[in-house]
DNA sequence: CACTGGCACTCGGGGTTCGCGAGTGCTAGC
DNA sequence: GCTAGCACTCGCGAACCCCGAGTGCCAGTG
């Protein structure tokens, strides 16, 4: 009974904390939920929470307002993933159809979740080393420079300049570029350069050093894993976070701006759909101790393609956030999987 | 003899103003200049120039600060380029080399900005419409979806899947990709769908509408324009540019996140090398009254392919950020322009 | 005439003081 | 176990004040 109320009020706590932005006091708590006790009482159970670690007190004579351990009980036991309205959901869907391209997909998401949340959003891009080779091409560039295309299942295409040294006659690229797709196309990309390891044995000894310059190149492009890009939107939002904000805005933005950084935030892959939530301290890069990760994979029914997520103030609405979250990761699950 | 005192009180009104970040009194610019007068006399030119507009006063007994006018007349008349040191240039240079890809370049440029002149960085990708065609590539994905994939002179890919509707044949493919080519490969691109004006009577009717499907893909590829994309960085200076700053950080992170207020904000197409500044109103967006935009084009000798520049406070130091700026134009110009 | 030294005046910013009021913990009583 | 009452704490904003940088003006000088 006891352990009941002291839990309702953590949870009046965190939400009118997050909605005000004020340090609550046990008046001000009784009068806006109907706990049917008395402030006295709801002052013995927030020393209670206190001395647990819960909420904590700015100044002596303030009201309480949660901590990172706090907000931890809150998101774990006391709150529900807030669902969207039928309007959001219809938002989400125009907003992202009508998008073909990759970049543009990914470029998209980041103006929809910065704008659902009214945070910083963070987008990765679907990941290389789970889709497959599609199709592999070779244009000449001049005699003896190259460019080679990859393109992969889930749409995204790499390229790269390669100088082979020596001219190349049409048909050799012919013969090449069949015997690289005969080889790779369908294959995941980690497979991929264990399917090529014989390619070179296929061709004469005076066609090695073009073939080998492509191929090393292509190696690189399979393994290189395009450093993960991430795409970062919705920094004007941190403005809005709060006039209190702004001092510790620097670090932040200068945070955000390291791609590493921004691929940590997202936090290990997990399966498609399982929010992850980190607060406050629980971000190891010192510029995010004040702020809050919610992000989540998203991709096929039965794999993670990649991380999304936003980011904002400790004292964010986290239910909200992790309904739209969600609900975005869901709609670009669905687009990049059947890309 | 008076007219020359006066820009020269007003220059050193700029200097000081940039480097301390303070409203100067006439006291203090006679002890750090050595203007050979009294700070009296100084007062006297102070007063014409404010009458003039050129200088401003935030209270009525502080300092002067200068208008947006006077720093137009110190870009125009009283200031001059200021060159990098050679350390700042193989700085450039080391960070430039060693970038392949298109959007790394362009991404390296962006940081190498940003650090360099500690102000928000924008750069523009090399536009479609001045390059030509390199390549035209068909990839079927399935037995009715095709992947068309542009290449350009200036090492950009464009790509965009195609539902033909109907089955293709692997020779009409063939057939298709080399009319394509022939047609267009080093030819500029907006001059390239006149070109292909007559491409589907060189078809028989049952082909006609996978070729039609082809075509108004790639026509659109090269009319697009992909929407001359804009790539920013650096914005963590913006909580660097001081302490009063912050109040107005908002809107212009707001205005940052608009592609096309960042397309405006680089101005028109100017020849290379000629530099652009536009400072405080003279920017028509309204969260960008208070600062400064210094821009110019970058390309080969004769063209400009597109334009980068960097943002910040109308108190900015013109003659370095100038120099800068300038300095990594011709830098991408040439890497782009051999690439 | 252009410059200078002197002088009275202005006024923003920073430091100090002070009182209000929200909030607390404790204790006695229901 | 809950409540009512009460003395206490202390941050915050308002009011206040004063210092000093800076100004405009004026009379004097080479």
């Amino acid at each position: 009974m006891l352990e009941d109320r002291k839990l309702d009020v953590l949870r009046a706590i965190v939400e009118d904390y997050v909605s005000t932005h004020a340090p609550v006091g046990s008046k001000a708590l009784v009068e806006r939920h109907n706990l049917g006790v008395s402030p006295a009482t709801i002052r013995n159970d927030m020393a209670a929470l206190e001395d647990e670690g819960y909420i904590a007190q700015p100044h002596t004579s303030a009201g309480r307002i949660p901590t990172d351990k706090g907000y931890r009980l809150f998101v774990d036991r006391l709150s529900s993933v807030k669902p969207l309205t039928n309007a959001e959901r219809r938002a989400i869907q125009s907003f992202l159809d009508g998008a073909l391209d990759l970049d543009d997909i990914v470029a998209r998401t980041v103006r929809l979740l910065a704008q659902l949340t009214r945070q910083v959003a963070v987008v990765q891009y679907p990941s290389l080393s789970r889709s497959s080779v599609r199709h592999v091409e070779i244009v000449p560039l001049s005699t003896t420079r190259l460019l080679v295309v990859l393109i992969t299942s889930t749409g995204r295409v790499e390229q790269r300049v390669v100088e082979t040294g020596v001219e190349g006659s049409d048909t050799l690229l012919a013969e090449l570029r069949a015997h690289l797709n005969a080889a790779t196309v369908g294959v995941r990309l980690p497979d991929a350069p264990d399917r090529l390891a014989d390619l070179p044995e296929r061709f004469t000894a005076d066609q090695r050093p073009a073939v080998n310059a492509v191929l090393s190149a292509l190696l690189e492009t399979l393994v290189e894993e395009k450093q993960d890009r991430v795409v970062m939107g919705g920094t004007a939002n941190l403005a809005r976070f709060g006039p209190d904000f702004p001092l510790s805005i620097h670090p932040v933005l200068e945070a955000l701006e390291e791609q590493m950084v921004l691929l940590r935030l997202l936090g290990e892959a997990t399966e498609p759909s399982v929010l992850q939530v980190r607060i406050g301290h629980e971000n190891v890069h010192e510029g995010l101790m004040t702020t809050s990760v919610v992000s989540v994979g998203y991709g096929t029914e039965n794999e993670t393609l990649a991380k999304l997520g936003v980011l904002g103030p400790t004292r964010m609405d986290y239910p909200g956030t992790m309904g739209a979250v969600r609900a975005v990761a869901r709609y670009v699950g669905k687009i990049v999987g059947e890309a």
